[in-house]
DNA sequence: ACTTATAAGTTTATTTTATAGACTATTTGG
DNA sequence: CCAAATAGTCTATAAAATAAACTTATAAGT
């Protein structure tokens, strides 16, 4: 299979991971995440080559996970923000980030510390259940096809 | 940047995305979560080229995610297993599904449904605070970079 | 007016990675 | 002896990534 392919699969990790799922969307999205938002401030903080960027942000403009918008005239010029549908995608970050830091951090500790301004704390994410609002591990949880689908391919 | 390189930045996304960031290994993971451990069956499963998947399984064993165990003798043949470490990429993957059932799912609803045993219902991924534990929103949150550590190139 | 600088890309040439499919080694079953 | 299964490896080709130069439009400095 090629990855494209993955796009219209019958599981949404694959859909996901269609559009964000490559070696530098997340880290672009990282750096919109921390406010960034011109191609030159995204180029020069992750080093990326140029087409890659462009290439990437067109397709996460195209999925509607950011929006592109003329900051200037003459000449035009575009920033690109993040929409809410990208905003979305801060768990996704955070979970990233949590794993980093309780497996990679050195030992002066997590490169980035995360405050929570509503309670006044520094935190980590946690994942939660939606319903009791317990924290979930995957021992205590089971997973089952919705069966109007098409699931033999991706089982 | 060359893609390696991102393994030695100062930034916990960028080291995790180092070890899981590229194109198939998160799918890999998805299939050790719901349970496959075999070579072929994860091959079969994902159509994915043998090299890659060969490839992948071996960073994943180096970066301690998976343990490649010997299930028979004669010939020996291994499965792979999700270590604690591996197991703790589970917030991951349910914020990926969560993202893709929020934005990607048909008029059929999610493809697949997760259920919560402890406290019996069907439940979603959410992202709440470590401290508080309260649901997090990156519009309450502020992000400051640790004094120890040289974060300019990562900022 | 001329030169330099900036921003947001695009283009080009080269290197690296992905992909599909054939092939290997080892053993069991018929 | 032949086929099947498993876990890979090898090879040839296609696709993608990378670095660096180039483009277009404008403003600022001398």
């Amino acid at each position: 299979m090629k990855w494209q392919e993955l796009a219209v699969q019958e599981c949404s990790i694959a859909r996901t991971l269609a559009v964000i799922g490559d070696r530098w969307t997340l880290m672009i999205l990282r750096d919109l995440f921390l406010g960034a938002s011109r191609f030159e401030e995204i180029q020069r903080s992750l080093n990326i080559s140029r087409t890659i960027l462009a290439e990437r942000l067109t397709l996460l403009e195209t999925e509607g996970v950011v929006r592109r918008l003329a900051y200037q005239q003459k000449p035009t010029r575009y920033k690109y923000k993040l929409t809410p549908k990208g905003i979305d995608l801060y768990p996704v970050l955070m979970a990233l980030v949590h794993w980093g830091d309780q497996h990679y951090a050195t030992d002066v500790g997590p490169p980035v510390i995360h405050h929570h301004q509503r309670c006044g704390h520094d935190f980590s994410a946690v994942l939660t259940c939606s319903e009791c609002g317990e924290p979930v591990s995957p021992y205590e949880t089971t997973v089952r096809f919705a069966p109007e689908t098409i699931t033999a391919s991706t089982a």
